[in-house]
DNA sequence: CCACCTGCTGCTCATCTGAGCAAGTGGCCC
DNA sequence: GGGCCACTTGCTCAGATGAGCAGCAGGTGG
């Protein structure tokens, strides 16, 4: 486009979109016919003199989502734009999260929830009655060696009492000691029927942990630093449902992975909905690993993250 | 707007403005009618969640210039958005002043031109060949006591070149010591028909300076600090044409006037296209004494200048 | 010099869209 | 409960708009 053209483009822009008139009456202010007006008002929005953005908390970027499930294959994808500066993108793809939980459909009955920072905030930012009668069960073992005792047990029971219905909890450690604890745990009635339920499940809804020094399992006393920084150097990028995984999404230790509680990787890849929530630039890495292993039906992230993944050379 | 009205709002301009769908397609895939979509478009712009922008350097105001002209009666105004932080504005008033000097018709035989930083810009500016056969008269006395010799008759010059035509200079001083000598230098006859070109002229162009120490009065050594300094205790704001006025337009100090070259305030107000370009910060004050006074038929201007000027209760 | 291609122009026509209107809905006061 | 008012909804219809097409100008290579 020529400067001259581009200078009129502009002019027609500017009367029809600031000024609010037709093309017609625009072609006649210039003096050009409204055929020509349009087909410049088409230029003026490719080239990017017009520019329409939507600005909201709750936008999405249908594009990069279009683009995220024709990548990955996934079901679905939900990608919140870049807030403002001074403005944390977790709220917004925690609510985005929330309000596509909300809107799943056929409505899950069964629902299985892990836990952690990001689904904390799901369930805070859930609308009040977003559905009529949900059972909420905990598919890995929760936070409870020391601090934040019940936190974990908080994210579901919020999750179903919004949802007018009620939760189930797995109230036993994340990882155990010993295998034969483990396999013990798991052969006690209460808990195999928890597991069973949470194997039923019509829908998941998980996160997931940067494999460092801040991990949730150090904090919380299941794993040593020095645990995890044994993980990071056998390849782990971070953890789903309180399992590590490599970037290629294979479990990284079979055997701390023996001893640990809760729903199998390939339950999670067998799923009808598998909902990962995943927000912030320190875990683009594990985000790639869900995605591309399949782990997931359905990705809910911000726009850095999905440009991340994108970005890959494929 | 209720919150879920506003949600609606928001996944109706997505997919309208964002994956070009029609208003009908949205409605389909959403569930309601399309007029329902088409009030919730209107509403969401009008909310400002739709926000449509026109981003190009030679882009303009439309709707602050309807104020401006409504509000001071003005034949014409010109506003420039602000550009982005790291760019000047004044280039772009500049530009703009080119652009419509170039649009003026019935085309200006004969121009009347001042001078100044701000017009030295708007002559590099100006196409070349943006009129066929103009005859360019300086209408107040020049820089040249000290250095920059011939920057004025440069833009006067240049203007002239681009324009096809030519120049005619006022080469003697902008403010003579004795009014005596002011009143024998405008006697002589080379000087008088000079003069007398200048108020025949069918447009003017000028800017306005600031009254302070860094007034270029000062600079090329008419005026002392202390001079300025007195003028400004008296209520002056700034120049135009080399004449201090206060805010209200009139001149401040009408022997210091008797002394000045060039043509006269009243000439200006009475004349058909009085093209004032006024850019920064600093101006707001000069501007609003040259727009309220009647001083100019035409404003060529920044947006914040041109804010400064509408806020004002009146 | 001419056939050919490319890009622009103005047009027709089908579709899209906004203004305005009548009917419906829900809140609110008596 | 009845009636009023503000607001929303679905509609008609005229006007606005985009897709597609034929004609034309200007450049290009044989």
């Amino acid at each position: 486009m020529d400067e001259s053209t581009e200078l009129l483009a502009v002019r027609v822009a500017e009367l029809y979109y600031e000024e609010n008139k037709t093309q017609d009456e625009v072609g006649a202010l210039l003096g050009i016919t409204r055929w020509k007006v349009g087909r410049l008002l088409t230029r003026a929005r490719e080239a990017g003199i017009v520019r329409i953005e939507i600005v909201h908390p709750r936008a999405r970027r249908l594009d990069i989502e279009r683009q995220l499930r024709d990548r990955f294959g996934l079901k679905d994808a939900v990608v919140v734009p870049l807030p403002a500066e001074d403005e944390e993108v977790s709220p917004r793809v925690a609510q985005a999260a929330a309000d596509y939980l909300a809107a799943v459909r056929p409505i899950p009955r069964t629902l299985g929830v892990s836990w952690g920072r990001t689904l904390d905030e799901v369930a805070r930012l859930l609308a009040d009655g977003w559905t009529i009668g949900v059972q909420v069960v905990q598919i890995n073992g929760g936070v409870s060696l020391n601090s934040k005792q019940g936190t974990a047990a908080q994210t579901a029971v919020t999750i179903a009492q919004k949802g007018h219905g009620q939760a189930t909890l797995l109230p036993i450690p994340a990882i155990l000691e010993q295998v034969e604890t483990k396999r013990a745990i798991e052969r006690d009635r209460t808990v195999a029927s928890v597991r069973a339920l949470g194997a039923s499940a019509s829908a998941y809804l998980y996160s997931a942990g940067v494999a460092g020094a801040s991990s949730v399992h150090v904090d919380s006393g299941y794993l040593t630093e020095s645990d995890v920084d044994e993980l990071v150097a056998k390849g782990a990028v971070g953890d789903v449902v309180g399992r590590y995984i490599d970037s290629a999404g294979k479990i990284v230790d079979s055997a701390l992975d023996e001893r640990t509680v809760g729903i199998g990787l390939d339950e999670l890849r067998a799923a009808e909905h598998a909902i990962f929530v995943v927000a912030g630039d320190a875990k683009h890495d594990v985000a790639r690993a869900v995605v591309t292993s399949g782990l997931c039906s359905v990705i809910v992230t911000d726009e850095a993250t999905a440009h991340a993944l994108l970005e890959e050379t494929t």
